[in-house]
DNA sequence: CGTATCATTGACGTCGGTCAATTCGTGTGG
DNA sequence: CCACACGAATTGACCGACGTCAATGATACG
Protein backbone atom coordinates (compact mmCIF):
# COMPACT_ATOMS: atom_id res chain seq x y z
CA UNK A 1 0.00 0.00 0.00
CA UNK A 2 2.01 3.03 -1.22
CA UNK A 3 1.55 6.43 -2.02
CA UNK A 4 -2.39 8.32 -2.62
CA UNK A 5 -1.94 9.70 -5.85
CA UNK A 6 -0.52 12.40 -4.70
CA UNK A 7 3.40 12.96 -3.82
CA UNK A 8 3.79 12.59 -0.25
CA UNK A 9 2.41 14.81 2.23
CA UNK A 10 4.03 17.45 3.16
CA UNK A 11 3.48 19.64 6.48
CA UNK A 12 2.76 23.65 6.83
CA UNK A 13 5.94 26.15 8.06
CA UNK A 14 3.42 27.31 11.07
CA UNK A 15 0.16 27.14 12.17
CA UNK A 16 -0.74 30.26 9.75
CA UNK A 17 0.14 28.33 6.67
CA UNK A 18 -1.99 25.35 8.01
CA UNK A 19 -3.59 24.09 5.41
CA UNK A 20 -7.09 22.63 7.05
CA UNK A 21 -7.25 25.03 9.64
CA UNK A 22 -10.43 26.29 9.72
CA UNK A 23 -11.65 22.31 10.01
CA UNK A 24 -9.87 21.34 13.15
CA UNK A 25 -9.54 22.59 16.71
CA UNK A 26 -7.88 25.41 16.26
CA UNK A 27 -10.41 26.89 14.06
CA UNK A 28 -11.62 29.45 16.49
CA UNK A 29 -8.82 31.06 17.20
CA UNK A 30 -7.89 34.34 15.42
CA UNK A 31 -4.60 34.46 12.95
CA UNK A 32 -2.61 36.70 16.08
CA UNK A 33 -3.23 34.32 18.54
CA UNK A 34 -2.75 31.00 17.00
CA UNK A 35 1.60 31.69 18.26
CA UNK A 36 -0.48 30.21 21.68
CA UNK A 37 -1.06 26.42 19.99
CA UNK A 38 2.14 26.88 18.07
CA UNK A 39 4.12 27.21 21.25
CA UNK A 40 2.41 24.18 22.77
CA UNK A 41 3.29 22.32 19.31
CA UNK A 42 5.74 19.18 19.09
CA UNK A 43 6.04 19.79 15.46
CA UNK A 44 4.90 17.72 12.95
CA UNK A 45 5.67 14.23 11.59
CA UNK A 46 5.13 12.27 8.52
CA UNK A 47 3.88 8.25 8.24
CA UNK A 48 3.99 6.01 5.79
CA UNK A 49 0.60 3.93 4.37
CA UNK A 50 0.47 1.05 6.80
CA UNK A 51 1.97 2.20 9.95
CA UNK A 52 0.41 2.50 13.51
CA UNK A 53 -0.86 6.12 14.54
CA UNK A 54 -1.26 4.37 17.99
CA UNK A 55 -2.16 1.09 19.23
CA UNK A 56 -5.56 -0.42 21.41
CA UNK A 57 -4.49 -0.95 25.03
CA UNK A 58 -1.52 1.17 24.92
CA UNK A 59 -0.17 4.45 26.56
CA UNK A 60 -0.13 7.15 23.49
CA UNK A 61 2.02 10.30 24.99
CA UNK A 62 0.41 12.67 22.18
CA UNK A 63 -2.08 13.73 20.41
CA UNK A 64 -2.62 14.67 17.10
CA UNK A 65 -4.66 17.22 14.02
CA UNK A 66 -4.32 14.86 11.24
CA UNK A 67 -3.30 17.37 8.50
CA UNK A 68 -3.44 15.01 5.27
CA UNK A 69 -4.36 11.48 4.81
CA UNK A 70 -6.67 9.23 5.43
CA UNK A 71 -6.34 7.25 8.88
CA UNK A 72 -8.99 4.18 10.26
CA UNK A 73 -9.93 4.21 13.38
CA UNK A 74 -10.46 0.60 15.05
CA UNK A 75 -11.11 -2.23 17.49
CA UNK A 76 -9.73 -6.04 17.40
CA UNK A 77 -11.63 -8.77 19.43
CA UNK A 78 -9.94 -11.48 20.95
CA UNK A 79 -11.52 -13.72 18.32
CA UNK A 80 -9.72 -11.83 15.51
CA UNK A 81 -12.77 -10.00 13.98
CA UNK A 82 -11.67 -6.10 13.26
CA UNK A 83 -13.93 -3.45 13.46
CA UNK A 84 -13.12 -0.28 12.01
CA UNK A 85 -14.93 2.77 14.16
CA UNK A 86 -14.68 5.29 11.74
CA UNK A 87 -12.29 7.05 8.94
CA UNK A 88 -10.19 9.95 10.08
CA UNK A 89 -10.24 12.90 7.43
CA UNK A 90 -7.94 15.90 7.50
CA UNK A 91 -9.01 17.84 10.02
CA UNK A 92 -9.74 15.60 12.48
CA UNK A 93 -8.27 15.54 15.97
CA UNK A 94 -7.11 12.05 16.76
CA UNK A 95 -5.95 10.52 19.95
CA UNK A 96 -8.78 12.32 22.93
CA UNK A 97 -10.65 10.14 25.33
CA UNK A 98 -11.98 10.40 28.94
CA UNK A 99 -9.27 9.21 30.57
CA UNK A 100 -6.36 11.04 29.33
CA UNK A 101 -3.21 9.25 30.36
CA UNK A 102 -5.09 5.83 30.50
CA UNK A 103 -4.32 3.19 27.98
CA UNK A 104 -6.14 3.84 24.57
CA UNK A 105 -9.37 2.21 23.84
CA UNK A 106 -9.10 2.17 19.83
CA UNK A 107 -6.26 1.83 17.25
CA UNK A 108 -5.52 4.27 14.30
CA UNK A 109 -4.02 3.01 11.38
CA UNK A 110 -2.55 5.27 8.43
CA UNK A 111 -4.65 3.65 5.32
CA UNK A 112 -2.41 6.70 3.12
CA UNK A 113 0.29 8.50 3.90
CA UNK A 114 0.35 10.70 6.52
CA UNK A 115 0.98 13.85 8.09
CA UNK A 116 -0.11 15.22 11.47
CA UNK A 117 0.56 17.94 13.75
CA UNK A 118 1.32 17.05 17.35
CA UNK A 119 0.67 18.16 20.50
CA UNK A 120 1.76 16.56 23.82
CA UNK A 121 -0.79 14.92 26.10
CA UNK A 122 0.71 16.10 29.35
CA UNK A 123 0.83 19.69 28.54
CA UNK A 124 -2.36 19.46 26.72
CA UNK A 125 -4.62 20.06 29.43
CA UNK A 126 -2.62 23.43 30.08
CA UNK A 127 -3.17 24.59 26.62
CA UNK A 128 -7.01 23.18 26.22
CA UNK A 129 -8.17 25.72 29.07
CA UNK A 130 -6.10 28.86 27.50
CA UNK A 131 -7.84 30.50 24.67
CA UNK A 132 -11.10 31.27 25.04
CA UNK A 133 -13.45 28.58 22.42
CA UNK A 134 -10.55 25.85 22.27
CA UNK A 135 -12.61 23.97 24.72
CA UNK A 136 -15.93 24.05 23.30
CA UNK A 137 -14.57 23.76 19.79
CA UNK A 138 -13.07 20.36 21.12
CA UNK A 139 -16.49 19.76 22.36
CA UNK A 140 -18.04 20.45 19.32
CA UNK A 141 -15.95 18.17 17.62
CA UNK A 142 -16.20 15.17 20.08
CA UNK A 143 -19.96 16.08 19.45
CA UNK A 144 -19.09 15.44 15.90
CA UNK A 145 -17.43 11.93 16.72
CA UNK A 146 -20.02 10.67 17.89
CA UNK A 147 -22.73 11.64 15.19
CA UNK A 148 -20.41 9.93 12.96
CA UNK A 149 -20.66 6.72 15.26
CA UNK A 150 -24.48 7.09 15.36
CA UNK A 151 -24.65 6.98 11.89
CA UNK A 152 -22.02 3.99 11.59
CA UNK A 153 -24.42 2.18 14.24
CA UNK A 154 -27.59 2.57 12.59
CA UNK A 155 -26.05 1.76 9.03
CA UNK A 156 -24.85 -1.45 10.75
CA UNK A 157 -27.84 -2.15 13.06
CA UNK A 158 -30.65 -1.27 11.20
CA UNK A 159 -29.72 -1.63 7.00
CA UNK A 160 -29.44 -4.39 4.85
CA UNK A 161 -25.94 -5.06 3.21
CA UNK A 162 -26.80 -3.46 -0.30
CA UNK A 163 -28.00 -0.42 1.76
CA UNK A 164 -24.84 -0.22 4.32
CA UNK A 165 -22.95 -0.05 0.56
CA UNK A 166 -24.50 2.51 -0.71
CA UNK A 167 -24.98 4.72 2.23
CA UNK A 168 -21.21 4.72 3.29
CA UNK A 169 -19.71 5.45 0.07
CA UNK A 170 -22.61 8.09 -0.46
CA UNK A 171 -21.59 9.47 3.03
CA UNK A 172 -18.21 9.60 2.16
CA UNK A 173 -18.27 11.03 -1.15
CA UNK A 174 -20.27 13.69 0.78
CA UNK A 175 -17.99 14.14 3.20
CA UNK A 176 -15.38 14.94 0.30
CA UNK A 177 -17.55 17.49 -1.27
CA UNK A 178 -18.35 19.39 1.86
CA UNK A 179 -21.68 17.98 1.45
CA UNK A 180 -22.96 18.57 -1.92
CA UNK A 181 -23.07 16.90 -5.52
CA UNK A 182 -20.77 18.71 -7.87
CA UNK A 183 -20.44 18.16 -11.87
CA UNK A 184 -22.38 14.73 -12.57
CA UNK A 185 -20.65 11.32 -12.60
CA UNK A 186 -17.54 13.44 -11.10
CA UNK A 187 -14.60 10.92 -9.70
CA UNK A 188 -13.51 11.05 -6.11
CA UNK A 189 -10.18 9.21 -4.77
CA UNK A 190 -11.66 6.94 -1.44
CA UNK A 191 -8.47 4.64 -0.60
CA UNK A 192 -10.25 2.09 0.63
CA UNK A 193 -9.91 -1.88 -0.12
CA UNK A 194 -12.92 -3.75 0.00
CA UNK A 195 -11.27 -5.44 3.19
CA UNK A 196 -11.66 -2.29 4.80
CA UNK A 197 -15.24 -1.41 3.55
CA UNK A 198 -15.89 -4.53 4.63
CA UNK A 199 -14.51 -4.25 8.29
CA UNK A 200 -16.16 -0.71 8.61
CA UNK A 201 -19.68 -2.66 7.69
CA UNK A 202 -19.45 -5.76 9.27
CA UNK A 203 -19.50 -7.70 6.37
CA UNK A 204 -16.97 -10.21 4.49
CA UNK A 205 -15.01 -8.70 2.03
CA UNK A 206 -16.29 -11.80 -0.43
CA UNK A 207 -19.60 -9.98 0.28
CA UNK A 208 -18.72 -6.08 -0.50
CA UNK A 209 -17.63 -7.78 -4.05
CA UNK A 210 -20.89 -8.98 -5.07
CA UNK A 211 -23.34 -5.58 -3.93
CA UNK A 212 -20.55 -3.51 -5.66
CA UNK A 213 -20.98 -5.36 -8.69
CA UNK A 214 -24.52 -5.65 -8.19
CA UNK A 215 -24.68 -1.76 -7.34
CA UNK A 216 -22.30 -1.29 -10.56
CA UNK A 217 -24.94 -3.45 -12.85
CA UNK A 218 -27.72 -1.12 -11.66
CA UNK A 219 -26.17 1.45 -12.80
CA UNK A 220 -25.80 3.39 -9.48
CA UNK A 221 -22.43 3.83 -8.78
CA UNK A 222 -18.92 2.65 -9.42
CA UNK A 223 -15.99 1.64 -7.29
CA UNK A 224 -12.70 0.31 -8.80
CA UNK A 225 -9.43 1.06 -8.25
CA UNK A 226 -10.32 3.23 -5.77
CA UNK A 227 -12.07 5.67 -7.49
CA UNK A 228 -15.74 6.09 -6.98
CA UNK A 229 -18.22 7.38 -9.06
CA UNK A 230 -21.81 8.35 -8.52
CA UNK A 231 -23.88 7.67 -11.20
CA UNK A 232 -27.45 8.14 -10.16
CA UNK A 233 -27.27 10.09 -6.99
CA UNK A 234 -31.27 9.98 -6.58
CA UNK A 235 -31.37 6.26 -6.89
CA UNK A 236 -28.31 5.29 -4.64
CA UNK A 237 -29.84 7.83 -1.96
CA UNK A 238 -33.01 6.11 -2.20
CA UNK A 239 -31.25 2.47 -1.96
CA UNK A 240 -29.05 4.02 0.85
CA UNK A 241 -32.35 4.37 2.68
CA UNK A 242 -30.72 7.99 3.37
CA UNK A 243 -32.14 10.55 5.03
CA UNK A 244 -30.56 13.63 4.61
CA UNK A 245 -32.44 16.17 7.04
CA UNK A 246 -34.55 13.76 9.33
CA UNK A 247 -37.85 14.33 8.82
CA UNK A 248 -39.71 15.61 11.75
CA UNK A 249 -41.22 12.40 13.22
CA UNK A 250 -44.67 12.83 14.52
CA UNK A 251 -44.70 9.49 15.60
CA UNK A 252 -42.59 8.14 18.63
CA UNK A 253 -41.17 4.25 18.22
CA UNK A 254 -43.34 3.56 21.41
CA UNK A 255 -46.80 4.92 19.13
CA UNK A 256 -45.82 3.03 15.79
CA UNK A 257 -45.58 0.12 18.21
CA UNK A 258 -48.90 0.89 19.25
CA UNK A 259 -49.99 1.28 15.48
CA UNK A 260 -48.72 -2.02 14.48
CA UNK A 261 -46.55 -0.42 12.21
CA UNK B 1 -45.68 0.95 30.84
CA UNK B 2 -45.30 2.72 34.11
CA UNK B 3 -43.31 3.45 37.09
CA UNK B 4 -40.07 1.83 37.61
CA UNK B 5 -40.20 -0.33 40.66
CA UNK B 6 -40.27 2.92 42.66
CA UNK B 7 -42.25 6.41 43.51
CA UNK B 8 -42.20 8.64 41.15
CA UNK B 9 -39.00 10.50 40.68
CA UNK B 10 -38.67 13.77 43.01
CA UNK B 11 -35.88 16.38 42.38
CA UNK B 12 -33.52 18.54 44.19
CA UNK B 13 -34.34 21.57 45.80
CA UNK B 14 -31.08 23.22 44.36
CA UNK B 15 -28.23 22.28 42.50
CA UNK B 16 -26.31 21.71 45.98
CA UNK B 17 -28.54 18.60 46.72
CA UNK B 18 -28.26 17.58 43.61
CA UNK B 19 -28.12 13.19 43.89
CA UNK B 20 -26.09 13.06 40.63
CA UNK B 21 -23.94 16.09 40.60
CA UNK B 22 -20.30 13.87 40.69
CA UNK B 23 -21.78 12.49 37.53
CA UNK B 24 -22.90 15.12 35.58
CA UNK B 25 -21.03 17.61 33.49
CA UNK B 26 -21.09 20.34 36.86
CA UNK B 27 -19.04 17.93 38.18
CA UNK B 28 -16.16 20.18 38.41
CA UNK B 29 -17.79 22.99 40.33
CA UNK B 30 -16.62 23.57 43.46
CA UNK B 31 -19.96 24.17 45.59
CA UNK B 32 -19.61 27.58 46.43
CA UNK B 33 -19.44 28.14 42.34
CA UNK B 34 -22.93 26.01 41.83
CA UNK B 35 -25.09 29.08 41.98
CA UNK B 36 -23.66 30.30 38.62
CA UNK B 37 -25.37 27.12 36.94
CA UNK B 38 -27.90 27.28 39.33
CA UNK B 39 -28.95 30.62 37.71
CA UNK B 40 -29.06 29.83 34.14
CA UNK B 41 -31.46 26.51 35.11
CA UNK B 42 -35.02 27.06 33.90
CA UNK B 43 -35.95 24.59 36.83
CA UNK B 44 -36.60 20.83 36.91
CA UNK B 45 -39.05 18.38 34.81
CA UNK B 46 -40.50 15.30 35.06
CA UNK B 47 -41.88 13.57 32.84
CA UNK B 48 -43.86 9.94 32.22
CA UNK B 49 -42.21 6.56 30.98
CA UNK B 50 -42.74 6.72 27.22
CA UNK B 51 -42.90 10.25 26.67
CA UNK B 52 -40.29 12.12 24.74
CA UNK B 53 -37.71 14.21 25.86
CA UNK B 54 -36.95 15.21 22.07
CA UNK B 55 -38.07 14.44 18.61
CA UNK B 56 -35.71 13.90 15.45
CA UNK B 57 -35.93 16.10 12.44
CA UNK B 58 -37.51 18.77 15.32
CA UNK B 59 -35.73 21.53 16.95
CA UNK B 60 -35.80 21.76 20.98
CA UNK B 61 -35.13 24.91 23.04
CA UNK B 62 -33.61 23.21 26.08
CA UNK B 63 -30.55 20.73 27.33
CA UNK B 64 -30.84 18.09 29.91
CA UNK B 65 -29.15 17.30 32.70
CA UNK B 66 -30.51 13.52 33.15
CA UNK B 67 -31.27 13.17 37.44
CA UNK B 68 -33.41 9.62 37.18
CA UNK B 69 -34.94 7.18 35.11
CA UNK B 70 -33.88 5.52 31.69
CA UNK B 71 -33.77 7.59 28.54
CA UNK B 72 -33.59 6.06 24.89
CA UNK B 73 -31.84 7.44 21.94
CA UNK B 74 -32.73 6.12 18.98
CA UNK B 75 -33.15 7.08 15.09
CA UNK B 76 -36.11 6.27 12.82
CA UNK B 77 -35.21 5.22 8.97
CA UNK B 78 -38.08 5.91 6.78
CA UNK B 79 -38.68 1.63 6.53
CA UNK B 80 -39.85 2.53 9.71
CA UNK B 81 -36.63 0.56 11.43
CA UNK B 82 -35.76 2.26 14.80
CA UNK B 83 -32.16 2.04 16.01
CA UNK B 84 -31.43 2.61 19.50
CA UNK B 85 -27.69 4.39 19.68
CA UNK B 86 -27.73 4.00 23.35
CA UNK B 87 -29.51 4.01 26.97
CA UNK B 88 -29.29 6.89 29.23
CA UNK B 89 -28.79 7.12 32.98
CA UNK B 90 -28.52 9.48 35.78
CA UNK B 91 -25.62 11.80 35.11
CA UNK B 92 -26.03 11.78 31.11
CA UNK B 93 -26.23 15.52 29.77
CA UNK B 94 -28.58 15.24 26.82
CA UNK B 95 -29.24 16.97 23.60
CA UNK B 96 -25.86 18.69 22.52
CA UNK B 97 -25.09 18.99 19.01
CA UNK B 98 -22.18 20.39 17.05
CA UNK B 99 -25.34 22.57 15.35
CA UNK B 100 -26.38 23.80 18.94
CA UNK B 101 -29.85 25.08 17.18
CA UNK B 102 -30.10 23.04 14.44
CA UNK B 103 -32.80 20.19 13.84
CA UNK B 104 -32.24 17.44 16.39
CA UNK B 105 -30.29 14.28 14.97
CA UNK B 106 -31.64 11.38 16.95
CA UNK B 107 -34.76 11.39 19.49
CA UNK B 108 -34.78 10.63 23.58
CA UNK B 109 -37.76 8.52 24.62
CA UNK B 110 -37.86 8.06 27.81
CA UNK B 111 -37.99 4.66 29.01
CA UNK B 112 -39.41 4.62 32.82
CA UNK B 113 -40.69 8.13 34.24
CA UNK B 114 -37.77 10.58 34.31
CA UNK B 115 -36.53 13.93 36.28
CA UNK B 116 -34.59 16.40 34.44
CA UNK B 117 -32.41 19.70 34.75
CA UNK B 118 -33.63 21.83 32.25
CA UNK B 119 -31.12 24.42 30.97
CA UNK B 120 -31.84 26.66 27.70
CA UNK B 121 -30.40 26.60 24.67
CA UNK B 122 -29.78 29.90 23.64
CA UNK B 123 -27.98 30.77 27.22
CA UNK B 124 -26.08 27.70 27.01
CA UNK B 125 -22.86 29.02 24.96
CA UNK B 126 -22.89 31.94 28.14
CA UNK B 127 -22.87 28.91 30.82
CA UNK B 128 -20.41 26.79 29.25
CA UNK B 129 -17.79 29.36 28.91
CA UNK B 130 -18.19 30.89 32.23
CA UNK B 131 -16.90 28.50 35.04
CA UNK B 132 -13.13 27.15 34.54
CA UNK B 133 -13.48 23.50 33.89
CA UNK B 134 -16.89 23.20 32.94
CA UNK B 135 -16.13 23.08 28.74
CA UNK B 136 -13.29 20.25 29.39
CA UNK B 137 -15.83 18.12 31.85
CA UNK B 138 -18.62 18.42 28.59
CA UNK B 139 -15.61 17.52 26.26
CA UNK B 140 -15.04 14.65 28.57
CA UNK B 141 -18.53 13.54 28.77
CA UNK B 142 -18.80 13.84 25.09
CA UNK B 143 -16.18 11.80 24.42
CA UNK B 144 -17.30 9.25 26.28
CA UNK B 145 -20.23 8.98 24.68
CA UNK B 146 -18.25 8.32 21.24
CA UNK B 147 -16.64 5.54 23.64
CA UNK B 148 -20.83 4.10 24.32
CA UNK B 149 -21.56 4.62 20.48
CA UNK B 150 -17.92 2.39 19.82
CA UNK B 151 -18.52 0.19 22.01
CA UNK B 152 -22.11 -0.45 20.38
CA UNK B 153 -20.98 -0.39 16.99
CA UNK B 154 -18.50 -2.95 17.62
CA UNK B 155 -20.83 -5.07 19.29
CA UNK B 156 -23.21 -5.04 16.35
CA UNK B 157 -20.62 -4.99 13.68
CA UNK B 158 -18.41 -7.44 14.98
CA UNK B 159 -20.43 -10.19 17.14
CA UNK B 160 -22.90 -12.90 16.73
CA UNK B 161 -26.05 -12.44 18.10
CA UNK B 162 -25.26 -14.37 21.42
CA UNK B 163 -21.81 -12.73 22.23
CA UNK B 164 -24.15 -8.92 21.49
CA UNK B 165 -26.60 -9.80 23.72
CA UNK B 166 -24.73 -11.27 26.17
CA UNK B 167 -22.35 -8.14 26.10
CA UNK B 168 -25.33 -5.57 25.72
CA UNK B 169 -26.35 -7.42 29.40
CA UNK B 170 -22.77 -7.22 31.28
CA UNK B 171 -21.76 -4.04 30.42
CA UNK B 172 -25.44 -2.74 31.51
CA UNK B 173 -25.10 -4.20 34.84
CA UNK B 174 -21.61 -2.99 34.73
CA UNK B 175 -22.25 0.60 34.30
CA UNK B 176 -25.39 0.12 37.49
CA UNK B 177 -22.64 -1.09 39.48
CA UNK B 178 -20.02 0.74 38.96
CA UNK B 179 -18.03 -1.67 36.87
CA UNK B 180 -17.46 -4.48 39.44
CA UNK B 181 -19.10 -7.28 40.14
CA UNK B 182 -20.91 -7.40 43.93
CA UNK B 183 -22.39 -10.40 46.23
CA UNK B 184 -22.65 -13.28 43.76
CA UNK B 185 -25.97 -13.23 42.17
CA UNK B 186 -26.92 -10.37 42.73
CA UNK B 187 -30.01 -8.98 40.88
CA UNK B 188 -29.87 -5.75 39.29
CA UNK B 189 -33.43 -3.58 37.53
CA UNK B 190 -33.28 -3.29 33.94
CA UNK B 191 -36.52 -2.05 32.68
CA UNK B 192 -35.88 -2.98 28.95
CA UNK B 193 -38.66 -5.05 27.08
CA UNK B 194 -36.93 -7.62 24.33
CA UNK B 195 -38.21 -5.07 21.66
CA UNK B 196 -35.58 -2.41 23.52
CA UNK B 197 -32.48 -5.20 23.23
CA UNK B 198 -33.97 -6.44 19.73
CA UNK B 199 -33.84 -2.38 18.83
CA UNK B 200 -30.26 -1.74 20.33
CA UNK B 201 -29.00 -4.77 18.97
CA UNK B 202 -30.08 -4.87 15.51
CA UNK B 203 -31.79 -8.07 16.00
CA UNK B 204 -35.66 -9.14 16.26
CA UNK B 205 -37.61 -9.48 19.15
CA UNK B 206 -38.10 -12.94 18.54
CA UNK B 207 -34.19 -14.08 18.71
CA UNK B 208 -33.76 -11.89 21.49
CA UNK B 209 -36.25 -14.21 23.28
CA UNK B 210 -34.25 -17.42 22.19
CA UNK B 211 -31.15 -16.05 22.44
CA UNK B 212 -32.19 -15.28 26.27
CA UNK B 213 -33.65 -18.73 26.60
CA UNK B 214 -30.27 -20.49 25.14
CA UNK B 215 -27.92 -18.24 27.97
CA UNK B 216 -30.73 -19.16 30.84
CA UNK B 217 -30.55 -22.68 29.93
CA UNK B 218 -26.65 -22.53 29.98
CA UNK B 219 -26.60 -21.12 33.45
CA UNK B 220 -24.89 -17.71 32.59
CA UNK B 221 -27.71 -14.87 33.69
CA UNK B 222 -31.07 -14.83 34.27
CA UNK B 223 -33.43 -12.03 32.50
CA UNK B 224 -36.72 -11.82 33.64
CA UNK B 225 -39.70 -9.32 34.74
CA UNK B 226 -36.70 -6.63 34.30
CA UNK B 227 -34.66 -8.28 36.52
CA UNK B 228 -31.09 -9.48 35.41
CA UNK B 229 -28.52 -11.58 37.36
CA UNK B 230 -25.81 -12.70 36.70
CA UNK B 231 -25.43 -16.20 37.41
CA UNK B 232 -21.70 -16.92 35.82
CA UNK B 233 -19.76 -14.29 35.54
CA UNK B 234 -16.47 -15.50 33.90
CA UNK B 235 -18.91 -17.64 31.39
CA UNK B 236 -20.91 -15.35 30.42
CA UNK B 237 -17.85 -12.41 29.88
CA UNK B 238 -16.16 -15.36 27.67
CA UNK B 239 -19.31 -15.86 25.68
CA UNK B 240 -19.60 -12.19 25.12
CA UNK B 241 -16.23 -11.99 23.69
CA UNK B 242 -15.38 -8.96 26.76
CA UNK B 243 -12.44 -6.79 26.76
CA UNK B 244 -12.32 -5.47 30.30
CA UNK B 245 -8.89 -3.66 29.03
CA UNK B 246 -8.10 -4.27 25.53
CA UNK B 247 -4.67 -5.85 25.62
CA UNK B 248 -1.68 -3.78 23.63
CA UNK B 249 -1.70 -4.96 20.38
CA UNK B 250 1.39 -5.74 19.29
CA UNK B 251 0.14 -6.32 15.73
CA UNK B 252 -1.88 -4.17 13.32
CA UNK B 253 -4.88 -4.81 11.69
CA UNK B 254 -2.80 -4.88 8.52
CA UNK B 255 -0.02 -7.06 9.85
CA UNK B 256 -2.94 -9.90 10.57
CA UNK B 257 -4.08 -9.90 7.06
CA UNK B 258 -0.52 -10.50 5.76
CA UNK B 259 0.17 -13.14 8.52
CA UNK B 260 -3.63 -15.14 7.04
CA UNK B 261 -4.81 -15.06 10.07
C1' DC C 1 -62.84 -9.52 33.95
C1' DG C 2 -61.35 -7.80 29.43
C1' DT C 3 -57.85 -5.98 26.71
C1' DA C 4 -53.41 -4.52 25.20
C1' DT C 5 -48.60 -5.46 25.36
C1' DC C 6 -44.91 -8.45 26.00
C1' DA C 7 -42.94 -13.04 25.67
C1' DT C 8 -42.58 -17.71 23.78
C1' DT C 9 -42.43 -21.30 20.35
C1' DG C 10 -42.27 -23.69 15.73
C1' DA C 11 -42.07 -23.97 10.69
C1' DC C 12 -39.94 -22.10 6.98
C1' DG C 13 -37.23 -18.93 4.10
C1' DT C 14 -33.23 -15.96 2.97
C1' DC C 15 -29.40 -12.99 3.54
C1' DG C 16 -24.95 -13.15 4.07
C1' DG C 17 -20.83 -16.20 5.70
C1' DT C 18 -17.37 -19.81 4.60
C1' DC C 19 -14.33 -22.18 1.68
C1' DA C 20 -11.73 -22.54 -2.28
C1' DA C 21 -10.25 -21.74 -6.83
C1' DT C 22 -9.11 -18.30 -10.27
C1' DT C 23 -7.98 -13.89 -12.06
C1' DC C 24 -6.35 -9.34 -11.88
C1' DG C 25 -3.11 -5.64 -10.84
C1' DT C 26 0.91 -3.68 -9.20
C1' DG C 27 5.46 -3.44 -7.57
C1' DT C 28 9.99 -5.96 -7.58
C1' DG C 29 14.06 -8.07 -9.14
C1' DG C 30 16.78 -10.18 -12.61
C1' DC D 1 11.59 -5.74 -20.53
C1' DC D 2 9.87 -9.77 -18.79
C1' DA D 3 9.11 -13.08 -14.88
C1' DC D 4 7.69 -13.45 -10.59
C1' DA D 5 5.34 -12.63 -6.19
C1' DC D 6 1.75 -11.25 -3.46
C1' DG D 7 -2.22 -8.97 -2.09
C1' DA D 8 -6.87 -7.54 -3.91
C1' DA D 9 -10.86 -8.81 -6.35
C1' DT D 10 -14.03 -12.09 -8.40
C1' DT D 11 -16.90 -16.15 -8.74
C1' DG D 12 -19.51 -20.40 -7.46
C1' DA D 13 -21.12 -24.08 -4.34
C1' DC D 14 -22.72 -24.80 -0.02
C1' DC D 15 -24.40 -23.78 4.59
C1' DG D 16 -25.94 -21.68 8.82
C1' DA D 17 -27.46 -17.74 11.54
C1' DC D 18 -31.10 -14.95 11.88
C1' DG D 19 -35.60 -13.02 10.01
C1' DT D 20 -40.55 -13.65 8.99
C1' DC D 21 -44.99 -15.24 9.94
C1' DA D 22 -48.32 -16.92 12.86
C1' DA D 23 -50.34 -18.91 16.82
C1' DT D 24 -50.38 -19.27 21.80
C1' DG D 25 -49.38 -17.88 26.69
C1' DA D 26 -48.27 -14.98 30.38
C1' DT D 27 -48.85 -10.22 32.78
C1' DA D 28 -50.47 -5.99 34.04
C1' DC D 29 -53.73 -2.31 34.05
C1' DG D 30 -58.49 -0.34 33.71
Amino acid sequence: MKNWLSEAPTVPANCGECPVRHLTVCQPLKAERLEIVQNFKNGDRVLPAGSQLYQPGATCPELYNLLDGWVSLYRVLESGRCQILGFALPGSFLGFQPDLHGPMLHGAECITDVAVCVVGRRTFPALIERPRGLAVRLAQMLSQDAIYAHDNLTNIGARQARARVAHLLLELYLRLNGGEFKTANQEVGIPLTQIHLADALGLTSVYISVTLRQLREEGLLSFRKRRLQILDPVGLAEVAEYDGEPAVQDISPLDRRLAGG
